[in-house]
DNA sequence: TGCCTGGCTATGGTGATCACTAGTCAGGAG
DNA sequence: CTCCTGACTAGTGATCACCATAGCCAGGCA
């Protein structure tokens, strides 16, 4: 470990000589590639917001109908919503856009992604929007790091080591 | 609160009426905007596992030298990663980056990215890096949301308020 | 002094994303 | 039947990220 004041994750004996392994197969790469354009970042945003409907999408995503119809398109592709049939009296019958469970899986990401931008890309560390535990304390809601045990868990504790089919590099 | 299965995050009663507010000062585009390319988020990556020079940084990230070179100097501009002398005896002097404070808040959404992808992206379930508690527990580290007293947060009871300093629509 | 090296920048090319504009398509009302 | 509408697609242009190649620059060695 380093002695430095900024540490990083432990590497774990197995992976302590980063010459014998690399991180290309991670799928931190393959994720952004599946969410990581700004429609479709915007428009997970919003249907966590509860927004279900083409014209709201494109109201509050702000960016053309062309882009969002494509990456609401995009998101259906990669199971992260479903488009469901729905019909008000007297008019044909539509699709919402509904979040999945891999959908509903990426709340910890935009909001640690949204907690990150509060804290450091504003002048006084707090963002538009507030997320709090509702129906219990209150509290605010934030993304942090948490071990099966239940610890929470600061980077320097933090230990890398092969996932169960990781093999060495070829 | 919707009926539906696939509940989101509550709306506080100002801003259940979504019409009346937008989410375009979120922060979330911008942290995207200051990390969000491949070569941003593979430095980054590998920041973490300890990595801080440059020639280390090519090899591992698997980008062009031009490009490494590239995001370095971006995420030293950002305030993510710092720049340090550094001198082998018989060399000249040379920089290593290492990461920065905000640099290293940045690990809940990394880890968060990671898992996502982890679960969704691959056939079993697994990465091929699996992160652990260190000198405690050694049970698995993932990004969970938790409320300021401790609490674990599911999704359909996260509720959205106004931050402190958020105003209505103009 | 010249030479070597690591780190970086510049250029032209390719592909992706988005804006803008125009058009297509299908369902339903009249 | 025609017409309207919401949702979507297509084409063009601008911008950005990255690749490949070439070159620049400054520190240090011989």
């Amino acid at each position: 470990m380093s002695d430095e004041p900024t540490d990083v994750v432990h590497l774990s004996p197995r992976l302590a000589d980063r010459s014998t392994w690399s991180a290309e197969s991670c799928t931190m790469a393959a994720t952004m590639a599946t969410i990581g354009t700004r429609g479709s970042l915007m428009c997970l945003r919003e249907s966590f917001y509860g927004v279900r409907r083409f014209e709201e999408f494109v109201s509050r995503v702000g960016l053309s109908e062309a882009v969002v119809a494509a990456r609401l398109k995009d998101l259906v592709a990669a199971g992260l919503l479903e488009r469901r049939p729905y019909r008000e009296p007297g008019q044909r019958v539509r699709d919402e856009y509904v979040l999945t469970e891999a959908g509903h899986d990426l709340l910890p990401a935009l909001v640690s992604l949204m907690q990150w931008g509060d804290r450091w890309l504003t002048p006084d560390g707090r963002g538009p929007i507030a997320l709090r535990h509702h129906g219990s304390c209150g509290e605010t809601v934030r993304a942090e790091l948490r071990c099966g045990a239940g610890h929470q868990v600061v980077a320097s504790d933090v230990e890398a080591s092969p996932g169960v089919r990781a093999r060495p590099r070829a």
